[in-house]
DNA sequence: TGTACATCAGTGAACGCGCGTTCACTGATGTAC
DNA sequence: TGTACATCAGTGAACGCGCGTTCACTGATGTAC
């Protein structure tokens, strides 16, 4: 991901790509905020107007960053329930892919705060409200998805087998976002190990609980 | 709030709280990247040094404004929750009074976004991670000890009456806290009325649900 | 295979902006006598 | 009650900073013939 001005020179082959890589570095080490296209450019070794051949502007650049932070964070929660152990009853193994997920989720969030912030942060407009374009429903963050198909997998093993309540994946989405930016950014962020593994599977009891009751 | 430059001159009077209001106005605007300094002396009619007289920098002032919003805050919970209808059960009143200061904390998100991230705005080190001092525990967070009162007085009316599961509080805490910034700044925010109705209520179960499990 | 030329992907200087903060200062206030 | 004076709470100009973006440009690339 570093800046490795290797034998190119003038035309660097791979610019849009290059630049990428140096605001996802920016958003690794301090968030949104960070993601500064000059700074991006200056890494990579280019003129910062190079980058607006690639580029509409910052705000491109900070869409680039969002998408792979999007990426990398589903990545990771799948990485976490494919290690998980498998269970025989397959209500238990629903619960278990659920919890996996969610950790998966955390872990992230708390392994890579900045980068995660940048998977939500959101341009604003003047008036200070945030900007969704296409971005709306949230239907197309992956984890959003995982953790909606875990949720009705594991409505599915009930008996007699329901659909998932209305909005539980909302719900539990919730849960773990909060707690991740509790943990990351917040109020919680200064939590003794111990009392952090508390707050989590605290966290993550209620939310596997929570699917249970109507 | 607004700055009234009434019949004083030179000498404010009380420039230190003009201050904080229009800090919290600008907070309210656009959320606490929004909290400039320069721009509140200019709303109160004063020239940016006079600042200087009453806080450290810019950190001492966007500090004012975190308090204040955390104070706000707790008070929308509050208020909700005297709002809220008894009940002649007491498990149900205790649920009853959760779930209500649980609605008056999301009320308060919804409603004032820009002050709602202030409340839990960090400051940035130079390296990116935030940097609480004495804020650690979030103990003298106050939303955060009416839920945790909540949930003892929850735990307490169950037969046998038992203590709140550990970090139950916390676990409450992350879904109201994710579902809020979900809403507000998130990939949730461009939900129709119904569907957000839905989300919140949907979450707001799996709080009270998630008290009953072990 | 060689050459003319359009196109593409960079450069470097400059713009205006608004910020936080510091400086030396001055006008108002209130207290001691 | 009047006055001298220390202190307090402001002013206004200036600093350096780094940003996003635009401009006119130029060197490299690759394609048509």
């Amino acid at each position: 991901m570093a800046a490795i001005s290797g034998g190119k020179n003038y035309h660097h082959g791979d610019l849009r790509n290059a630049l990428i890589g140096a605001a996802v570095d920016l958003a690794t080490e301090g968030g949104p905020e960070r993601v500064v296209l000059r700074e991006a450019a200056r890494r990579v070794g280019v003129s910062p107007t190079a980058a607006y051949r690639h580029f509409d502007g910052r705000g491109e650049l900070l869409a680039a960053v969002r998408e792979h932070a999007r990426r990398v964070l589903a990545d990771s929660m799948e990485r976490a329930a494919v290690r998980a152990p498998g269970a025989d009853d397959p209500a238990l193994a629903a619960e278990a892919r659920l919890a996996a997920l969610c950790r998966g989720y955390v872990a992230f969030a708390v392994d890579h705060p900045g980068l995660y912030r940048s998977a939500f942060s959101t341009p604003r407009t003047a008036s200070g409200h945030s900007d969704h374009d296409a971005d709306a429903s949230g239907a197309e963050v992956r984890a959003f998805t995982l953790l909606t198909d875990a949720l009705a997998a594991l409505a599915a093993t009930a008996r007699p087998p329901r659909p998932a309540r209305p909005a539980a994946e909302a719900a539990a989405w919730s849960a773990v976002h909060g707690l991740s930016l509790l943990l990351l950014d917040g109020p919680l962020c200064r939590l003794p190990a111990q009392r952090r593994a508390d707050v989590v599977e605290s966290t993550l009891a209620m939310v596997v609980s929570g699917t249970r009751a109507d």
